[in-house]
DNA sequence: CCTACCGATCGGTAGG
DNA sequence: CCTACCGATCGGTAGG
């Protein structure tokens, strides 16, 4: 007989084991903790508990590896400000959704942001990623631009290195937030927040 | 005849060459574009157009060269740190004033404070110095706590994550500011304090 | 005939 | 500061 549902959930045939989608994520972690380079194929199937070879069978080369993770990052950030610049409100709105959303892609993407951030562009594929990144930076420092342009924020600051500064802030949390830790992901937001729009200083 | 000034000035006997701060200086910049573990001795030797061993006469070892670079971001912002505590002013001065500090110190020793913020931790050298970064961020934090204790900031922010914030943003300075770009030390650093401060709305 | 994986080995390069 | 090496490990592929 005919399964119905072999497409949402496929007849299991052959060996049960690993999906592309896990070894990419175990995969990452290990990119996190030594370093793309200095994480050998070898050490990967240590960690994964099968052969070297084995994990040519779920992805080409190493470095399909880093393209896949570093998407896992890029793809949800750039359709984020697709959905931006979409979006009608004010200059003001449309920076505060952008920051939001970017605390919230980074908390659910860690592992792979993180990766992202500390690419250094010794290859094509990483300066390809990095060229990526430029251009969200410069989506941002417009949207300071913008927003100045309006009077809704300050316009003694310089667009570009404020752009970079609100960025640093925020990528910041990768390097420290945990899920587990004292402090909810919403209530991070709107810290990280707070503090962006309106200081450290108390208001009067 | 003996030289009176040979401690300022020493006598160059033997051949001429590099000096250890020098060879630590180009390793750092190797570090920080290939990462630590990524760079081979025999690609810095070829950095430096000596040989591989040749290294080995100014430094006993590669993790030698780690250490001697991450005391050279350590130790000034440790004395700043001592220099704050030593200091009479508010908290809300004394936190300024190591926020400003620290991004003088970034500024300076730019590419040793960067071999410092992409550590991982993975030998205890890393660990000693990561440890060394957690009690700034506890200095820092407690800095914070004091400032709000005398209402200078505003306290609906937790001190730790903030802590974590403040820093956040300024240590992304190392990875953007160029000397040579279109701001100047100065400007940047009152750039970012007033966005600490004063956040991005305007005054009212 | 499939997916998932193995043990062994390729030519080169690592830190010391 | 060099040449000549060491034990080990690199990313990737073979047949089964």
């Amino acid at each position: 007989m005919e399964s119905t549902h072999t497409v949402t959930q496929p007849a299991k045939r052959g060996r049960p084991g690993y999906d592309q989608e896990t070894v990419l994520q175990i995969a990452v972690e290990a990119f996190n903790e030594h370093g793309y380079d200095a994480t050998s194929m070898g050490k990967l199937a240590d960690r994964l508990g099968i052969s070297k070879s084995a994990i040519y069978h779920h992805v080409p080369s190493k470095e399909d590896l880093l393209r896949l993770a570093l998407d896992e990052a890029l793809i949800p950030l750039e359709s984020m400000i697709d959905e931006v610049n979409k979006h009608e409100g004010s200059a003001e709105e449309r920076l505060e959704f952008f920051l939001r959303s970017t605390v919230r892609i980074l908390i659910a993407k860690r592992a792979y942001v993180t990766l992202l951030l500390r690419l250094r562009g010794n290859t094509e594929l990483e300066r390809t990623a990095l060229q990526r990144r430029r251009e969200m930076d410069r989506q941002l420092s417009e949207l300071v631009l913008l927003a100045q342009q309006d009077g809704q924020i300050r316009q003694d600051l310089e667009p570009r290195s404020t752009a970079r500064l609100l960025f640093g802030m925020i990528n910041s949390v990768v390097d420290w937030y945990r899920l587990d830790g004292p402090i909810d992901a919403v209530t991070l937001e709107n810290h990280a927040i707070t503090l962006l729009f309106d200081g450290l200083h108390p208001k009067h």
